[in-house]
Formats: C-alpha cells, sequence, structure tokens
DNA sequence: AACAACCTCAACCGCATCAGA
DNA sequence: GTCTGATGCGGTTGAGGTTGT
C-alpha cells in the first residue's frame, strides 16, 4: 500500500499539455520568473517534472514566439546558417526571432533536408562538404588570428580554445541584415546558394 | 468509407555544460 | 579542485493529422 502511495507520488504526467496546465505554468512563471524549474511544477500545482515545464514555457509559452509558416527569407538564412553551423539548432534559432530551436529543427527534419538532399544529388558534389571546407577555413583563419596574438601576448599556442559563436559576430541580423552570412559563404564561391 | 502510408510537430530522453557550495 | 544540482542542447519518439489508394 504504501510502495504503491510513494510510486504514485512520483508518477509524473507525460504527454500534451492541456489549457489548464499551460494556464498555471504561465501563471507561475510570470510571478516567480523563468528559473529554478525544479520547484516550479511544485509551486504551480502541476504533476509535471521542472524540465518538461521548462520545455514547454520555451517551445510554446514564451512570449513573442513567432508560430505559423516559416518565410522564405527565414527558410534561406535557416539553409545558409545550417551550413555554416550544422545541427546547432539554438544557435540558428538565436539568429531567427520568434523562433525556437525545437521548430527550426522540426522543420529541418521534415522539409529542407530534403531539398537540400535533392539538391545535393543534382549538383553532384556535395555542399555540405564544400561548407565544411569553407567553415573549416574561417575556423582555421580565426585560430591563426588568435595564436598571432597570443604569441605577441606570450600564451601557449597548445591551449587555444576556439569557440566560432564568440569568434562570429552575429549581431547585425537582428535587424534584418544578412549581408554577413553571404560574406562568409563567399570564402569559398562554390558554395554560394 | 476504410485502411495504409506518410508527414508534422510537441514532447521526452540522455548527455554535456555551467554555476554555486 | 571537486561535487552536485540546475540548465541547455540535440537526437529521437510517437500521437494525431493528412493524403493516397
Amino acid at each position: 500500500m504504501e510502495q504503491k502511495l510513494s510510486l504514485k507520488r512520483f508518477d509524473v504526467n507525460k504527454g500534451a499539455w492541456t489549457a489548464e496546465e499551460d494556464r498555471k505554468l504561465a501563471e507561475v512563471i510570470k510571478v516567480r520568473g523563468a528559473k529554478r524549474w525544479k520547484t516550479i511544477p511544485t509551486i504551480a500545482g502541476l504533476n509535471r517534472c521542472g524540465k518538461s515545464c521548462r520545455l514547454r514555457w520555451m517551445n510554446y509559452l514564451r512570449p513573442n514566439i513567432k508560430r505559423g509558416n516559416i518565410s522564405d527569407q527565414e527558410e534561406d538564412l535557416i539553409l545558409r546558417l545550417h551550413k555554416l553551423l550544422g545541427n546547432r539548432w539554438s544557435l540558428i534559432a538565436g539568429r531567427l526571432p520568434g523562433r525556437t530551436d525545437n521548430e527550426i529543427k522540426n522543420y529541418w527534419n521534415s522539409h529542407l533536408s530534403k531539398k537540400v538532399n535533392q539538391k545535393k544529388k543534382h549538383s553532384g558534389a556535395s555542399a555540405t562538404q564544400g561548407c565544411k571546407f569553407a567553415q573549416q577555413r574561417l575556423v582555421e583563419n580565426a585560430k591563426e588570428q588568435v595564436r598571432e596574438e597570443n604569441t605577441s601576448t606570450g600564451f601557449e599556442e597548445s591551449n587555444i580554445s576556439f569557440d566560432v559563436d564568440d569568434f562570429f559576430d552575429f549581431s547585425n541580423v537582428d535587424t534584418g541584415n544578412f549581408e554577413w552570412v553571404n560574406r562568409f559563404l563567399e570564402v569559398d564561391e562554390g558554395f554560394k546558394f
């Protein structure tokens, strides 16, 4: 009996969220903010785990979420960013205001991956492969730059840790200026769309 | 109308990373 | 320095919807 009760206590809800659950979650987050996810379900009286609450908030309830069709411009940007960054969905989503990583990942898997594969078949040469070279070259150039700076400041070369996100400046994307994407892709003319 | 095949997307899972004690 | 809990990320799953036969 006791065992049954304790099992029941930890048996959390899974599956689709109800409108009532959404309302409770949004209410608590409004008051306490989107942090300490582990405590949120308890406070909200939800039979969910914190992780599930966080995901629901991030992908669905958060304000300024843009739902519905992905525009041609957005699609183009996703393609270009994916070419540049690979499956780094959160990074790509960060450059598309109002879109979530999950949404972009789903969109890629259901729409764009097919498109890209078809393109590959037609063009023969692997664009992804090409992009890897282009990206690698960019990274190498950047590393070289860091190395030069480090030798002048006396740092050890062996400890270079390079982060693409830190190095590339995405800040102008929010203003709708996608020119920078072309600039990077132009490193190798062959891999432009 | 009935069924199968396919597609979409919300949600889960496991692992990695970060931050604070 | 290391331990632990919280958070973030990408891959995967499965329910529900749509389309084709």
